[in-house]
DNA sequence: ATGTAC
């Protein structure tokens, strides 16, 4: 990196990003995942990357790092902008929760809500004819809506060992996507910051960050409605998401923003969930891992996994004695326990790197994902 | 990832 040598001369050609890896040589990190952080290292105006141990390949560049630029790559976000997770106690004890009941109610929310969703919009100063029928409802591949039981928890950290937690992982939809669709050719290469075409797409995108985290408040608000409970929020953490970051600008793909002080970090079907609390660590770009990091991708799933009627129904529920409620065949497939790596690896590998520390650790007790029929049983 | 491209 750095130099590079033309013929008899050397000449600075470039000046790649410096890349800080946040993990260990324990991590699973997929060559192609490291090849793609080279890559965008290259690119004109980044400063630097942060990368963390949910890495792997994406589509434009690799999820799981944090790249600071002089310029705004909108592909480095994607399309799903603002997605993140959020985190909310429930005002339920876990000895009141009825698994049969509850997975029951919880089919309501694969329908979406039409009251007030307008207004909703409105309170947070967006038109409420933006994705109306989208809001309030999960979407679809990694997104979910969970709840949970506090395993472990720091003792100086006061959570409620009694009570049930909800974890919702869910984006902007439609939306974000519409975002990412409307930039003008060549913004790939880069947008500059006084541009109007930038300062149009900031705006959208920050309109999309508003309608993700609604979304997910929305989500969290019917599932407490379906359990007959009241909810409040511990912390909601985007990581998909772009900010302005010092003179530069700070592209999270799939690395979750610690600007709150705390971070929900998703395990998979079969691993833990954790409430982290980030370092303060320059490197770490204000950002840490937001998940387990798939290890394999959503199309070879389907060559690995066998598919039996009885593998089917036994892929609807966890380690941990939960249940899943997806009744879509190739999602449950793609969303195995083995296409993700271990949460409590990621969350070693990000104590061991001092980039942050588990203050709290989660099961999964049911979680939903998708009906067959919308909901209507 | 997506009121999805064919």
């Amino acid at each position: 990196m750095g130099n590079s040598v033309l013929g008899d001369r050397t000449s600075a050609v470039n000046s790649d990003g410096v890349i800080t890896k946040f993990y260990t040589s324990a991590a699973w990190i997929e060559g192609r995942a490291e090849q793609q952080l080279e890559h965008v290292a290259g690119w004109p105006g980044v400063r630097k990357i942060a990368a963390f141990p949910d890495l792997h390949p994406g589509k434009y560049g690799p999820v799981g790092c944090a790249v600071l630029a002089d310029r705004i790559y909108p592909q480095l976000i994607g399309n799903d902008i603002g997605c993140g997770m959020s985190l909310f106690q429930l005002d339920m004890p876990l000895r009141k929760f009825k698994m049969e009941k509850a997975m029951r109610r919880m089919r309501v929310l694969s329908e979406p809500v039409t009251d007030d969703i307008g207004s909703r919009l409105e309170g947070i100063g967006i038109k409420p004819d933006m994705f109306p029928t989208s809001l309030s409802t999960i979407g679809g591949g990694n997104h979910f809506c969970e709840v949970q039981t506090l395993a472990d928890s720091d003792t100086d950290f006061c959570l409620d060992k009694s009570a049930i937690y909800l974890l919702v992982h869910s984006g902007s939809r439609g939306f974000g996507n519409a975002v990412l669709g409307s930039i003008p050719q060549g913004a790939f290469s880069g947008m500059h910051p006084n541009d109007i075409a930038t300062s149009n797409y900031v705006k959208s995108h920050d309109k999309a960050v508003l309608w993700a985290s609604l979304n997910r408040q929305i989500i969290a608000e019917r599932a407490a409605e379906a359990l007959r409970t009241d909810l409040h929020l511990i912390v909601d953490a985007p990581h998909n998401i772009l900010t302005q970051h010092g003179d530069g600008w700070l592209h999270r793909k799939g690395a979750a923003s610690a600007v709150s002080g705390l971070v929900p970090l998703a395990g998979s079907r079969a691993t833990p969930s954790y409430l982290l609390r980030p370092t303060d660590q320059p490197d770490a770009l204000m950002s840490t891992a937001h998940g387990s990091g798939r290890r394999y991708d959503r199309s070879s799933m389907h060559g690995r996994v066998r598919a039996k009627r009885s593998d089917i129904d036994a892929m609807q529920r966890t380690s941990f004695g939960g249940r899943i409620i997806c009744e879509d065949r190739d999602l449950l497939i793609e969303e195995a326990p083995i296409a993700y790596k271990s949460s409590q690896s990621v969350v070693a590998d990000l104590e061991a790197t001092r980039a942050a520390q588990s203050v709290a650790m989660f099961h999964p007790l049911l979680t939903f994902k998708k009906t067959r029929d919308g909901g209507r049983t």
